[in-house]
RNA sequence: GCCCGCGUAGCUCAGGGGAUAGAGCAGAAGCCUUCUAAGCUUAAGGUCGCAGGUUCGAUUCCUGCCGCGGGUACCA
């Protein structure tokens, strides 16, 4: 059993991409060992060497295979290579202590593959399809967007884009928050002490003041918690006072979180907020209680009692709803609705606890034709422990959005750059670079807040990404009548590893699917990137007097353009042309 | 208390049981009469928290300890 339920195990199907080199090499040894040992094994591990001396690629069966066998992995490795020497896109195999067999291909079935680099390289490479159901960003309608929201969202978007271009079918559902308690504390307060016209001159921060200011009261007299409660207890009886305000603050947000997508890209196929759930919930009730799922906890609340985790309750004692009730609720009108595969939440790790306990509940009551995921990330936290929405101080996602392309404007001034629409370039480069800052790191721990690395311009970010783009960009642009080459064309280690690391990709979003992490697709281009920009100081293109050769570089950064167009596609990162 | 996650270079982080543990930033030394120097090259920087265990092989898996973070019934 893997640790990261993410995580694919080496014996799961479908593990190299479909008509891939990878999966070539599978079938050559596996049917080496079936041929030479009787062994029924289907999947054997092809690995990317440490070093590329090592071979393209390598494999360490053998090794695997000593105390099976009771052979010494050497003697297994000779038998193995017998057979896979034989392959005509293989031009050398070596057997290195204490037991790899490194796999070198040959140089024209190398340049060969250039052809396969196309629009829709590494598309549809998944062997089997899945309906996968989504949950990403998650957003609150009675709070503001903050910069935390990011990680959802930009992690989910991704994912969604990753899944679907392997081949699984996505339905991007927007389950946002448009109910809950948090409603009945904004609707007393807007009623106790709110100022209307500020609300409608300016709503999100007024509502994000009138919030924390509820929050402050709430400190000093806590019975302004059970007032919240009551409000929301009357909202969702169906208080016609009640339900017109929430319409109307449920309105406001709305066209903020849709601004904000809009800006970065995002969109959805529904946009079923947590209320659109509620109906199903009396039915819910019913159902959970004659199965004994719900059973009756103090004060008269309605609880579901696990063997190993903490009891969660699911109806409060007034009768209202909570989170896990309408998330039981949303579960069963999917599975009713799409029968999906799987259903993903991708939620920060702490709220770990909600899901494994809202996953058994789902089991309990009988919904388990699909699989749940949790693919979490960490938490955005502060330096300034006060930063939270209640206290108020909260950094809001726009603000860090405006400040990133306002320093890209700066870059862009400094560097004297001759693009004619400067402020569109400055949104490509600021929003990028937060998007990437994000997409890059794979931590389960917190993420500390801090602006020089939310707007990361050099190294590993964004913006080299899309410089070396507009370079290779400018040398395509200039190569008009540059004609093709021919296969013997003689080529250099650096563009040999080039094609090495461009043919990866299929794999690389495959494994970045499999594991519903991103930042693997964000190392992989940004070594891509690496080579890229070494080799464009240690070779020229265009001046160079060998035709043959100008041919195939142009045709190799022609292959280089079309990657990095996938993959930062698949991160919904911009790319611009110029710079 | 119990449960979960994390601890890798001065800082921020990659690392799929595999070969000499890698990047970026900061600091040091170089490279623009040639396709965008927003770049490239080189050197320096490590007890992979500590101690055991499993394994041909452990930064990776298991156990214990230490440190940090999160969660722990009517918030989401």
């Amino acid at each position: 059993m893997n640790k990261n339920p993410g995580f694919y195990s080496v014996t799961e199907k479908s593990f190299y991409p479909r008509n891939s080199i990878e999966e070539d090499l599978n079938a050559l040894i596996v049917g080496s060992l079936k041929k030479n040992f009787g062994l029924k094994q289907e999947i054997v591990e092809i690995e990317y060497p440490s070093d590329r001396k090592f071979g393209d690629y390598s494999c360490n069966i053998s090794m695997k295979l000593t105390r099976i066998l009771k052979r010494d992995p050497i003697e297994i490795a000779n038998i193995l290579v017998e057979d896979i020497r034989g392959s005509d896109y293989i031009s050398r195999v070596e057997i290195k202590r204490p037991g790899f067999i490194n796999i070198f291909l040959d140089n024209k079935y190398l340049i060969d593959q250039l052809r396969f680099i196309g629009e829709q390289y590494g598309k549809d490479t998944v062997a089997y399809k899945r309906k996968i159901i989504t949950d990403i960003s998650h957003p609150n309608a009675a709070k503001p967007l903050g910069v935390h929201h990011l990680l959802s969202t930009i992690i989910g978007n991704s994912i969604n884009n990753i899944l679907k271009y392997v081949g699984h079918e996505v339905i991007r559902d927007s389950y946002w928050g448009d109910w809950g308690t948090q409603f009945g504390k904004l609707i007393y307060a807007y009623k106790s002490f709110g100022d209307k016209d500020k609300i409608k001159d300016d709503p999100i921060p007024e509502l994000l003041n009138i919030y924390v200011e509820f929050h402050n009261r709430a400190e000093e007299d806590p019975s302004l918690d059970d007032k919240a409660r009551y409000e929301f207890k009357k909202l969702e009886d169906g208080d016609k006072e009640n339900v017109e305000l929430w319409g109307w603050i449920v309105k406001l947000s709305k066209d903020e979180f849709f601004k904000l997508y809009k800006r970065l890209g995002i969109v959805f196929d529904y946009y079923y907020g947590e209320s659109f759930y509620l109906p199903l919930i009396d039915d819910l009730v019913i159902e959970g209680k004659k199965k004994n799922v719900f059973i009756e906890g103090e004060e008269g609340a309605l609880v579901v009692e696990f063997k190993d985790i903490p009891t969660c309750p699911v109806v409060k004692s007034d009768g209202t709803s909570l989170y896990h009730t309408r998330d039981i609720a949303r579960i069963k009108y999917w599975l009713k609705k799409e029968s999906p595969d799987e259903m993903v939440y991708v939620v920060d790790a702490a709220q770990k606890l909600h899901f494994i306990q809202l996953f058994e509940i789902s089991k309990m009551l009988g919904l388990s034709s699909c699989k749940y995921r949790h693919a979490s990330f960490g938490r955005m936290r502060f330096k300034d422990k006060s930063m939270s929405t209640r206290k108020g101080n909260i950094l809001l996602m726009e603000e860090v959005l405006n400040e990133s392309v306002s320093k890209a404007e700066k870059i862009i001034e400094e560097k004297q750059s001759s693009v004619s629409d400067k402020q569109r370039l400055a949104e490509v480069i600021g929003i990028g670079a937060v998007k990437y800052s994000i997409l890059s790191q794979n931590r389960t721990t917190d993420i500390v807040f801090d602006w020089d690395r939310m707007l990361a311009f050099d190294g590993n970010s964004s913006l080299y990404i899309q410089y070396t783009y507009t370079r290779v960009c400018s040398i395509i642009r200039k190569s008009e009548g540059v004609k093709g080459y021919k296969e013997t064309v003689d080529i250099l280690d650096i563009e040999r590893d080039l094609i090495v690391s461009l043919i990866r990709m299929p794999r690389v979003v495959l494994r970045a699917s499999k594991e519903y992490c991103p930042h693997i697709i964000c190392n992989y281009i940004y070594e891509v990137c690496q080579l890229v920009n070494s080799y464009y100081n240690s070779c020229h293109v265009l001046n160079e007097k060998d035709l043959d050769t100008r041919g195939f570089r142009v045709s190799l950064l022609k292959s280089v353009i079309t990657v990095i167009k996938i993959v930062m596609d698949l991160l919904q990162i911009e790319l611009p042309e110029k710079m």
